[in-house]
Order: structure tokens, then sequence, then C-alpha cells
DNA sequence: TAGTGGTCTAGACCACTTC
DNA sequence: AAGTGGTCTAGACCACTAG
């Protein structure tokens, strides 16, 4: 593959340089991004895979080490490296950041109240990074834990990315089913926090009165490709739950 | 220092084995716990600790960015590794989460109310781990974010961790004053967050009727040992605010 | 026992900063 | 030009898993 070839400046600029291993490590995300690689398969060994891209061992492991920090793939020693899966031990840890003041974190089951298909409002756009207009998915549903609803949640998705996606039932866990009916990675996610007073609507769903304070999470969710995959709106009751931040 | 002999056991015991760069680690944290290492300070070369320690300079390498991924000291290129410093761009983006709707973060200025030392109540206890009745130290103050009140802050520290501290002026910057007048580094801190309506005392503090919805944030700050140093209960309005979290 | 990732070493060279 | 951290390589050995 003549990576290694200090000759090719196509490969290596001097100007605007990138270390070796990042260029690898952009190689295998491709490689995800494209279904080559799908979640749960295990990779080739480090010894196969330096050989295939014309480099050395400890290169690989590098771009290895650095997706597994971006938690795009898990390492098992004498095992293999395993392409990241949403499951929802993964989803809990990751992206569910909502926990019980006592007690261990559950994932939360849900009830879906209307998911339809329309054209994307200001804030949709605005949002997903869409033009206003362009056909969106928007889902009520509303989450308990313990059997208590908690969370209000709306969802929006670009119609494009999700064909048919609100023809049958909505899954519960969306992130799985996103990787494994349209081959998209939720890679990564920003939240943005606010409290809030509840209007009538939500505090109805969730059986608390108008005006009770609630968490609101506005969360835009990011694929491989660092493009926006979904737009959430959560309404969170925090009685007895808490948002849980490591700040390190 | 012979590190590297493998026939010293007590080095490197086959049960419970720790890598030689977590133990060159844990050797160099111990220094800045010790205060031999101080913030600002510019650290001896890779190749300099290396010979020191009786290691390769890779393992030494390799201790050395575990350190900068906790933050506890930053690597520049060309220049050196230096002991991370508690100022206010750090704290401003490590600890403090709370940034504009629009517009750059910034650093809060402070109002302190009231600053004493009185024996620890029994939530005091629970959160610093401390027997109820050791003394500590409790600071209320107002925090703002250009001009306008944003924050009513109650925080709570270990007196005999921060002697004499409350009888001179509080600083703003609460974290580099453990650092540079009691040597105690903050490395890390969990937060809890709430949404709850605000309550007579902390609405007039902040200028907004009592009742409206405010973040509460509950962090506890942890130090270079694990230990906790610091207990702080912050209720924000988040109007034109709103708390970052980066779900990665 | 074979195969995987994890550790450790040694050495060469590169990019960046400072003098 | 000298010194620092950053990259890349090559090879040895260790810890863990599975057949």
């Amino acid at each position: 593959m003549a990576m290694r070839s200090d000759s090719d400046a196509a490969v290596r600029p001097k100007l605007g340089f990138r270390p070796l291993y990042q260029q690898v490590r952009d190689m295998f995300v491709q490689r995800m991004v494209e279904g080559r690689w799908t979640p749960g398969q295990a990779l080739p060994s480090e010894i196969d895979l330096a050989a295939e891209v014309g480099v050395s061992q400890g290169t690989v492991r590098k771009a290895l080490d650095a997706m597994a920090a971006e938690r795009l793939v898990v390492r098992r020693q004498g095992r293999g490296t395993f392409v990241a899966e949403h499951d929802e031990a993964r989803i809990l840890f990751q992206f569910f950041k909502l926990v019980p003041d006592a007690g261990e974190p559950a994932f939360p089951e849900s009830r879906v109240d209307s998911a339809t298909q329309e054209p994307a409002s200001m804030a949709d756009a605005q949002s997903l990074q869409l033009k206003a207009g362009t056909p969106v998915l928007r889902i009520h549903r509303v989450r308990s834990l313990g059997g208590k609803p908690v969370v209000a949640e709306t969802v929006v998705l670009p119609a494009g990315l999700f064909p048919g996606f609100v023809d049958g039932p909505i899954p519960n866990n969306l992130y799985g089913s996103f990787a494994t009916r349209y081959g998209i990675t939720v890679a990564r996610a920003q939240e943005r926090l606010k409290a809030v007073a509840l209007d009538e609507t939500d505090a109805a769903a969730l059986g608390v009165p108008a005006g009770t304070a609630a968490l609101l999470i506005d969360r835009l969710a990011l694929g491989l490709d660092g493009l926006p995959v979904e737009w959430r709106l959560s309404r969170c009751l925090t009685a007895d739950f808490h948002y849980h931040s490591d700040l390190t």
C-alpha cells in the first residue's frame, strides 16, 4: 500500500501534517461507514491489519486504541477487537445519564403516543442542519422507570435517513434499531440542559400538576461522519432521579 | 532503581499485576501530592525521568500520556511537560459547564454573602465523608454572568484542609486558591443535576419570583488522592444559560 | 497450545519551540 | 543549533481466552 513511503507526498504531506495512525483510523472508520465492518463483528488481528495496510503493528495499535477511546470498537485481551454495538448496556452507560437517586441504573420502557412524517419546522431544520420543509419523522413518547412515567420525549429524525421507520412499530432501543435496520451508528451526542416548568400537555402525560419543575434535555446525536442523526427533547421529572455528569 | 528487574517480585508481582507505566504514573502523582512537583512547574524531560526511574523512555511516555488524559499535566511539543494549573481557562473548560445560550463562555464574578465555620451537618458529613460534627467551612455566594445574578451557591469544605480560609477575603477562583495556598489539587468532580423550584431565599438572592424553576447542581470535588475536597450546591437560572454535556 | 491484545524496550526520525 | 515531545518501527515477552 506504500503508506510507509516517505517519497509519497500525497500520503504524508509536510504541511497539514496528519499522523499515519490517524490516517489509518480514518480508513478503518470509513470501513464502518460503508458497512464493511458492522457492529459486533470481529476485526482482523493487529498483525493482519498491519500487513494489509502496510504499516507496523504499533501504528495499527495506536489507531485502534484511538477508536476504542471513541467507543467505536471494543478491545478484549485474548479475544480480539470488535465493532461496538448499540446494545442496552452501552446506551445505558454512554447515552442515558438519568439515574435513580438510590439503586441501579435501568433501561426505561417506552409508550409511543404518536409517530408521523411532516415537513421540518424552522427549529427542526436548524438543529438537524436541514432545509426547512425537508421531511422529518416526529415521535412523541413517554418513558417510564420502575413503572412510573418519568420522561416526556420528542424525537425528530431526518426522514431521508430512515425510510419506513414510522410505518411499523417503534422499537424501544432507537439507536440499536438505527444500526441494525439502517446501518447508521450514533457515535456521540451533545446535550444542553435547562430547568423548565412543565406545560399542561407534558404535565398530563407525566401525571403531575402543570408548572412542575422539570429537567429539559436537548440532545443532538451525531453519526460516524459527524453529521446530525437525531434531535431529541426530553422533559424529565427529577424527584427520584438525577442527571449524572462526570467532570474529568 | 531496579524497576526493570524481573526478579524483583515486589515491583512486578504476577498476581494483582499492575503495569509498569501505571506504577510510574502513581509515583509521579505522589510527587504532586507531596508538593515536590507544583502547578505550573516544568517536569524533567522524558529521557531524564526514564534514566532516574530506571525505565525506558516509552514507559515514561505512557505514564505521562495517562496523566495528560487525566488533565494532571499539560504536554507541549517542543517545550516540555508541565503540572496543570487551576487557572480560569482550565476551570472554565473542565469544571464550569453553565454556558450562555448565545455567545462565549465566561468566568463568573462572585459576591460572598457569608463565610463561616460550623460543625458538619449530617448531609455535610455524608457528602464529604466526615464524622458529623467535624468542623466545616460554609460559604454562601451569588455568582453573576454579564452583570446578572445567575447562580446561588453553597460551598462546604472540611475545615481541617483549609485552615484560616474563611478569615480573609474569599477569592473568586476557589480551586486556584486551594492549589496555591494549600497545595490541594482538585483533580475531578461528580455532578448530580435536578430541576427544582426556588425557595424564597434563593429566589430573592437571584431577583426572581419564588417557585421559579432552577437547575440544581450537586457537585462533589475530589483531590488527587480521590478523597472529597469540596461539596457544592448551585441553584442556576437557565433562562439564558444551559448546562453543557458531551456524550462521547 | 495457539492466538489475541497488552506491555516494555531500543532506536531512528520528525515537528515544534527557543536561543 | 539544541532540546523537547510526537511518530514510527521492530522485536521480545506477558496476560488472557479458547479449543
